[in-house]
DNA sequence: CTGAAAGCGCTTACAG
DNA sequence: CTGAAAGCGCTTACAG
């Protein structure tokens, strides 16, 4: 028909395009200064007579009236708003921490803002270009990022360029870069994780790591190695598999493990709880029952170990923990460079039974 | 030591309060207007010499100058930003869909703004209003929401104020609410699942569906009796069963329909791939080989589905693609309610071989 | 306690 | 093509 109607409607002295009501208009219609409205709607200002903030109340709730964050922010130079940099949402990883950190920014009156980044550092510098024009009181980094040494220090300079303007930058999972850090206790969580198999009388563990490598597979890998050592339990030659990081990566792998049985096997730690899954699968194939002659351990605690039977001992890493401090590091401005690790829990469920020794 | 120092150093004579770079600042270096400064910093901007433009340019090079969102956006009166309302990003539904709204926006050059809700109504309320305050360019609601009937008209009334100043809604994955819809695509899915189950030699399906009842679900299970109503196959009483939805649930549910095996069972469909690769586990447990004697169908196609052995069927529900439609639809004004939905693509695998009649 | 005025960092007619 | 000026919607000293 016409044109779009919410910029249309331009009748003859009728400007009637849409648009927020302004503080202004709050003023006008509970007869005030525009300085008085902007008190009386600040719960913090002191000086305000009740009377002039019911009826300043009155008008912006008739008005349906909300301040322009924008305009706040230029007045202020202040915004109250986190960016998010994130890898890739769809990963539960990522996804359980940006929860922690939606659920913090909200609690703290922030909004957080994200963008993609897909792993690619070049995909960051440019989003640090991009999120600076927000001027977030904060940018929050998650999720792995690969790209050359070149590419790295690009964005190290563009989030120096961001740290030098006032703004203050949280990695969220590991401490690669140089900044405030909340830690995924990966390496921690692996070795309490041994040290619990260990207490339940498990002596000799085979384990399954994802072909690819990465930090976060070394950083579990060591942590179960460091621990193991320091029990003196043995991991033998021809007891460590790598898989792709899969279910039927693990089911393989596991069966593979089994077949040629190590000497004393009694427990299989996986990288992940979906390897380990597909192990449980792998051992019921061959007709072990998970956790009575072998017993299997996860990693992560995110999905689906305690929808199997019998249920599958795990390491919860409070990612959305992990998240929400990030957002409480970036509240809390420091000079110094600070590191968060929080305590991983070791989930212990029916796959490993105490073993009587 | 001493105090911060991104907030002291304010040495006499040297106030050094560290600040982004201004078009102020611009201006001053390249010796020129900040009328002029404005001007060449913006492409699309034509009255500009290109020796002014080269100059400017330089400055801000020079100066890591990032104009500052928050005014551009008061003095314009529009903000490249759109507010995403999400349920809870941890849902890997949610978290596709997320994706594909991220993606969209940065290739539009948005940024995308996000907060939890909880699944809850009065949390969504509380945070358009919270976010009213951002000017978005668009809202987009995604994920399920439940509540009263009082909260469901809070919400819608709060919306509609929304677009009364100029803002656009757009409900991503149901159409529930009186809005412009990208339709994850639930009950054309499960119907050309059907569709393709009864062209492999399919006839006889049995159901699992979760037991809480949702939206969701009833989607799946209304398009899955709609097709077999279609092709006159026949849903047998005793073959739906309900559960959990979980790996066991499958498991569970599978186990039992097995047993008391309706007559002519040649396939069963679960509403979610995990519950369908319980019940592959199900079948394997009591001696039968997912795809041989039954066939197998999972919905969503979101984890996992290829991962096991062998592949299971299931259904892309291009959850990516309601994303990135959500931010069209944003992006492209219309006085009418508009309605996408995509074709949902049916992924066969191994689980459902060609039954030979 | 209240209001007039200045200012935040921009953009955009309006004159040259 | 360039610059001075006005204005966007706020907040906050500064006077009353």
């Amino acid at each position: 028909m016409t044109t779009d109607p919410a910029t249309d409607d331009r009748s003859p002295g009728v400007p009637n395009r849409p648009s927020a009501a302004t503080l202004r208009d709050v003023a006008e219609a509970a007869g005030v200064s525009k300085a008085s409205a902007s008190r009386a709607l600040d719960p913090a200002s002191q000086y305000v007579s009740s009377n002039m903030r019911t009826r300043v109340l009155d008008a912006a709730g008739r008005l349906g009236y909300r301040p322009n964050a924008s305009a706040q922010a230029t007045t202020t130079g202040a915004t109250a708003m986190v960016a998010v940099l994130v890898s890739d949402i769809r990963d539960p990883y990522n996804a359980e921490i940006v929860h922690g950190v939606i659920e913090q920014a909200g609690a703290s009156g922030l909004v957080a803002t994200f963008a993609g980044t897909d792993h690619a550092i070049d995909d960051e510098i440019r989003v640090v270009r991009m999120m600076r024009s927000l001027r977030p009181h904060a940018m929050i980094l998650t999720g792995t990022r690969s790209g050359s040494t070149v590419s790295r220090s690009s964005l190290e300079d563009e989030l120096a360029r961001y740290t030098h303007e006032g703004g203050r930058v949280v990695i969220a999972g590991d401490d690669e870069l140089p900044f405030d850090t909340a830690v995924v206790p990966r390496l921690r969580g692996a070795s309490a994780l041994v040290d619990e198999l260990f207490r339940l009388g498990y002596r000799s563990p085979a384990l399954i790591r994802p072909d690819r490598d990465s930090a976060a597979a070394r950083r579990w890998e060591d942590g179960v190695v460091e621990a193991a050592e320091r029990h003196g339990m043995r991991i033998e030659r021809g007891a460590v598999a790598r898989a792709p990081m899969t279910r039927d990566g693990g089911y393989d792998a596991a069966a593979d493990l089994i077949a040629r049985r190590p000497e004393h096997l009694d427990v299989i730690l996986a990288a992940t709880d979906a390897m380990a899954i597909g192990a449980m699968t792998a051992m019921r194939d061959v007709g072990l029952t998970p956790g009575a002659e072998i017993g299997v351990a996860g990693f992560d605690d995110a999905v689906g170990a305690e929808d199997v039977t019998p249920g599958l001992t795990s390491v919860d890493l409070a990612l959305a923990r992990v998240g929400a401090a990030s957002v409480e590091l970036a509240l809390t401005g420091s000079g110094d460079r600070r590191r968060i690790e929080f305590e991983p829990r070791v989930v212990v469920r029916g796959t490993t039974p105490v073993r009587p020794r």
